[in-house]
Parts: C-alpha cells; sequence; structure tokens
DNA sequence: GTCTATACGAGGATAGAC
DNA sequence: GTCTATCCTCGTATAGAC
C-alpha cells in the first residue's frame, strides 16, 4: 500500500470517525487529499474496499497500542487508565472510536465491514479481560464480577461515555468523570 | 396533528432507530406509509423539521413512559429495572435509543436536532439520579458513588451496552448480561 | 497515477393540477 | 391532502486520455 493510499485512509478516518460512515463521501477525501474523486478508485475500487481497508487498518493499530501499553507500564491499574485516554483523546477531536461509530451504523453497513466491526469488538473485549485477570491475581484490580463480565461491561461504558459525551456541551469533561468512576469501580478501596 | 403525520412520525422512527439519521429517506418513508414522497412536505416542510418533530415527540412520550414506571412501582430497584428494560426491548428489533443513534451522528445533524438530542439525555440523566437518591435514601439501591455521577455512569453504560449489542451476534443476550450487572453494581449485596 | 468527462441513481425540495 | 412532474444537487462509479 503506497503514501496516497495512507492519505487517503488517514482522511477517511477522520471523516467516518466525525460524522459516520453514510456521510463521508469521496468528494471530501479529494478535497482533503488533493486529488480528484475518481483518483480514488485507482486505490480502492469502491467505498465498501475502502472501509474495509479502513476497519482493517484500524484494528491492526489499535492492537499495537495495546501491545505498547502492556509493554510501557506492568501495572494493570495504570494500563487501565492508558487505554480509557485512548478514548478520552478521541473525544477531544469530537472523534469516536471507528467502530463505536461504525457500529451505531450496522444496519447499512456492508457484510464485510461488519464482519471487521465484530472483530473489534471481540478482540478488545478479549485484551480487557486479560488485563483484569492480571490485574486481579496480582491486587491491583479488585473486579466485582468475573473477568469476561466486567471487560464487556467496561468497554460498553466507554463506548457509551464516548457516545454521549458528543451530545454534551462539555464533552470531554462529561467524559472524564465518567471515566474517572469506571476506574474507581474495578480499583481496589484503601 | 394528524393521523397521517403521526403515522409519518412512526415509520421514520423505525427507520432511524435502525440506520441513523442520514440513511433515512423520504423514499423510505412514503413506501411504508403508502403515499408519495412529495405528500410528505404537506405535513413536515423539511427532513429537519420531520426530525425536530421527531424528537420531540421522543422526548415527551420518553418523560411518559418514566412516569409510568414511577407510578407503577414504588420499589427504586424494580423501577430501575423496567428502565433497563425498555432498552432492551428496543434491541431486540434491532433497533437503538433514537438519541442515542442520533448522538453518533451528531456531527452532521441539523442544530435544532442537536439541541433535541442534549435535552433528552439531560432529562434522562435527571430522571435517573432522581430515582438513585430516592433508592439511597431508602436502602433499596446502594450506589458506590455520587447519585449524579452513578446517573451519567448508568446512562452511558445502557447506551453503550445497546450500541455495542448491535455488533454482536447475539445481540439481545449480549445486553442483558452487561444490564444483569449494571443492575447488581447498585443493588445492596446481601 | 491522476486527470476530465460522463453516466446513473438517489435524495430533498417545489410547482401546480386535482 | 395527495398526486404528477420536474429541478437541482450530490454520491458512487466507469471510460478513456494524458
Amino acid at each position: 500500500m503506497n503514501e496516497t493510499a495512507q492519505q487517503i485512509l488517514d482522511v477517511a478516518q477522520n471523516l467516518v470517525r466525525n460524522r459516520g460512515y453514510s456521510s463521508f463521501s469521496f468528494a471530501d477525501i479529494s478535497e482533503q487529499v488533493g486529488i480528484r474523486k475518481a483518483s480514488i478508485h485507482y486505490h480502492f475500487s469502491s467505498k465498501e474496499e475502502l472501509t474495509r481497508e479502513l476497519v482493517k487498518r484500524y484494528r491492526m493499530a489499535f492492537q499495537q497500542t495495546l501491545k505498547q501499553i502492556e509493554r510501557s507500564n506492568s501495572d494493570p491499574q495504570a494500563q487501565l487508565r492508558q487505554f480509557l485516554s485512548l478514548y478520552r483523546q478521541g473525544l477531544s477531536q469530537s472523534q469516536m472510536c471507528l467502530c463505536g461509530i461504525l457500529s451505531a451504523e450496522m444496519a447499512v453497513l456492508p457484510a464485510s465491514v461488519q464482519e471487521g466491526v465484530r472483530a473489534f469488538f471481540a478482540e478488545t473485549q478479549t485484551w480487557l479481560q486479560t488485563l483484569i485477570e492480571t490485574g486481579a491475581s496480582t491486587g491491583c484490580l479488585q473486579p466485582r464480577l468475573p473477568p469476561k463480565d466486567e471487560a464487556s461491561l467496561l468497554l460498553a461504558s466507554v463506548q457509551g461515555a464516548q457516545l454521549i459525551a458528543r451530545a454534551s456541551e462539555a464533552s470531554e469533561s462529561a467524559f472524564d468523570r465518567i471515566a474517572d468512576q469506571l476506574l474507581a469501580s474495578i480499583c481496589p478501596t484503601p
């Protein structure tokens, strides 16, 4: 995949994370990349293919980021904090998680894109579950529920926090408050 | 507001709750209502007005439902259960909360619709907060956080649960598991 | 690889007859 | 109130020149 293709995906990603799948167009991309919209079809044959590749790249990058979080920090509690900060970062540009916003449009997504979205949630939940299990065994975290359930609740909550934060005037602080509580709910009470 | 207008809103509501704002069209409505799409403009001058009225009606109906929950049940814990079941019901037709799905498209909504969405969340959070306060004072509920924070976390979580449930093969049971944990997290442990 | 030109359909909206 | 007819814009996609 060449440079232009990457650039197209970069721009598309920002667009989708802001507006969603149905509301981004080749014209939008063309404007920001500086090529004509017909030229996009040289790199991606269709909107479906473009979005499929976008989700694929996003999933891989996200997994990489999670691995970095593991490496850079041995404390599960700090890892969790970093995980939450990823979502907070997106929000600072009023962007949702790519797969979170796509999930809202599930009914109109091409099947191949739906698949990628599903896979993203499964992967992320698995990572969270492992993190919680580790944290529980070392005492860094004190999950009140089985790690699997705790993970799915956490994932739902962070996605929901991002979702409704966009409907708030002060979206970042709205998210922060919720994120703090999520963290508190799973940390040992001194 | 006459019968046809109501019917248009009924159909529009199902469409939006499934596909979102950008992906529903006058053609879709016209097909299901059985009138031509130009005729819709007699009842609603524009898509913006239609959606604005839709959100307005949804908000009022939702508030009514919440009042009914209060009346039909004096136990805050049971009220909370009923609140969660509202979201579960939508999901059974793979529908999200109208304002939840609109929130994902916030960036492309007309300003007047954005306003309605914001108001919906504020109202709903207030109701939850009052419920939690009542429950805490009678001992029916045992919030771990200040009621206001507990309410916003709960709202975010239930919206998020609905959002990501759509990306799950078994969306209803995925939601149920999360809803049970939400309930457990706020109920007194015997 | 990128361009121009163009096809084709969909979407929202308006005018005017009935 | 609903219809037909029509307008205009935007969206994806293709063909073929450079």
